[in-house]
RNA sequence: GGAGAGGUUCCCGAGUGGCCAAAGGGAGCAGACUGUAAAUCUGCCGGCUUAUGCCUUCGGAGGUUCGAAUCCUCCCCUCUCCA
């Protein structure tokens, strides 16, 4: 018995490693304890559809538990999505269609499995359940929670303070993200810190449905690549769980040095030994970096994509080469040069195309072009490239 | 139901008859510098190919005016206080 305890605290604390809480710890141990498959929890809204490097810690974390034996549930928010985690600025969201929650729902899952083993992964939606949850019964669960337990919430309490609208039904949001947890039976949810509110209100609705509390992992949100803001799809500094190994390298080469150590931390497994080398400097800034997008890169793509990644990185950035391996867009016949930019999405309109001419972003070539009414010509004309990062070769 | 405040370009936020496509900041983009880092400097930052030009924008719809984000009317929405 004595040994089991002893194995249960082990593996609460493996399991508790780049969390930034568990609540509760001994909580986790006795449940690990029973001996059964545990059921973990991670519900996400079908809104914004790319997955991307601040998921991963929690979809790697799952995968601990998934490797242990336990069962994973992929929640997926398609009810919740109508109201939208109101945390954000994001005002009112245009409602999805069905269509958009399933392709949504689909990609997720696809994106999902660059982390998590499929055949072991219980998919989920809550209009399952909620679509059957009428107004008496939504009655019964709001009365589980008083006014002011749900205007703790910070962002609530913040909004309150500021005189920014704050509307009834964002008061159910956590409400019904906590009934899911009852729904699932849920022994553990993980979330991003923003969500710890969410996943306790799930506690508190489990225990005033007569089950057992959930545990409550909080994850850390991961900087996004200006090092500032959290990682996300709407501020654009994100690296997408899908994108090539190029792109995954060279987004994660543009990162200030300073979000290194993180970014060592939480999205590879490198050891303390080399993590605390990084921390130091004793490894050039620039080598430490090429060997973090290159461990993320493989982790995604393989070593040998990684390899390709790296070499194209230092191809084309380091010794300004314009490289083989890009795009090929063909073009039928002569065409304005604003008007290729705008059809290969390297300006998003002809005034775009006509700024980054004038400020010298345009190269055909090799050679910056300046002139207004460049027309390319397909055949004599080979490359375009378009600031640092926008290369495409045309072709006839 | 009553009284007051407010809705401006991606965000914050100035602007109360022309000098407003709209100050300033942030974000973003581009150039210089560099290690596609940071910091810094410079330019851009509604749309229309070529523009001392035109079109669209300041919650919505009308109106006044040579001219409106700015004035008037009605409507919609948010916040605060009272009930």
């Amino acid at each position: 018995m004595a040994r089991d305890e002893n194995q249960a605290k082990e593996q609460a604390e493996r399991f508790g490693r780049n969390a930034v809480e568990v609540i509760s710890a001994p909580e986790l141990e006795a449940r690990l304890g029973a001996g059964r498959p545990l059921r973990i929890k991670l519900g996400m809204d079908p809104t914004a559809p790319d997955l991307h490097l601040g998921h991963s810690i929690t979809l790697k974390k799952l995968r601990d538990f998934q490797r242990a034996g336990h069962t994973v549930v992929f929640l997926v928010g398609d009810f919740t999505a109508m109201i939208g985690d109101p945390t954000g600025r994001s005002e009112t969201r245009k409602p999805l269609t069905r269509e958009q929650i399933e392709a949504n729902a689909r990609t997720y899952q696809n994106q999902v499995a660059k982390v998590l083993d499929p055949a072991l992964t219980e998919v989920r939606f809550n209009s399952e359940w909620m679509n059957g949850v009428d107004t008496r019964r939504l009655i019964e669960i709001a009365a589980k929670l008083s006014v002011a337990r749900m205007l703790e919430r910070d962002d609530f309490e913040r909004r309150l303070e500021k005189q920014e609208p704050l509307f009834l039904h964002e008061l159910l949001y956590p409400l019904i993200q906590g009934y899911d947890s009852v729904a699932l039976k849920a022994d553990v949810e993980l979330g991003g810190t923003d969500q710890k509110f969410n996943m306790l209100v799930g506690r508190e609705l489990q225990r005033a449905f007569g089950q057992q509390p959930q545990i409550v992992f909080t994850m850390p949100l991961l900087e996004g690549l200006d090092g500032v803001r959290k990682m996300s799809k709407s501020y654009g500094n994100y690296v997408g769980l899908t994108e090539a190994p190029e792109e995954m390298f060279g987004k994660l080469m543009s990162i200030p040095d300073a979000l290194m150590p993180r970014y060592f931390e939480l999205l590879t497994d490198v050891g303390m030994d080399e993590l605390a080398a990084i921390r130091a400097g004793a490894i050039h800034p620039m080598e430490a970096k090429k060997r973090l997008a290159a461990l993320i890169a493989e982790e995604y793509h393989g070593a040998a994509a990684a390899n390709r990644a790296r070499e194209y990185f230092e191809s084309k950035f380091q010794r300004r080469e314009v490289p083989r391996d890009v795009p090929v867009y063909r073009i039928a016949e002569t065409l304005w040069i604003g008007e290729l930019m705008k059809q290969l999405r390297f300006a998003s309109s002809t005034s775009d195309a006509r700024r980054l001419l004038s400020q010298g972003a345009v190269r055909v070539d090799g050679a910056a072009v300046t002139d207004m009414n460049f027309r390319f010509v397909p055949g004599e004309h080979r490359v375009l490239e378009v600031g640092k990062r926008r290369v495409a070769r045309i072709e006839r």
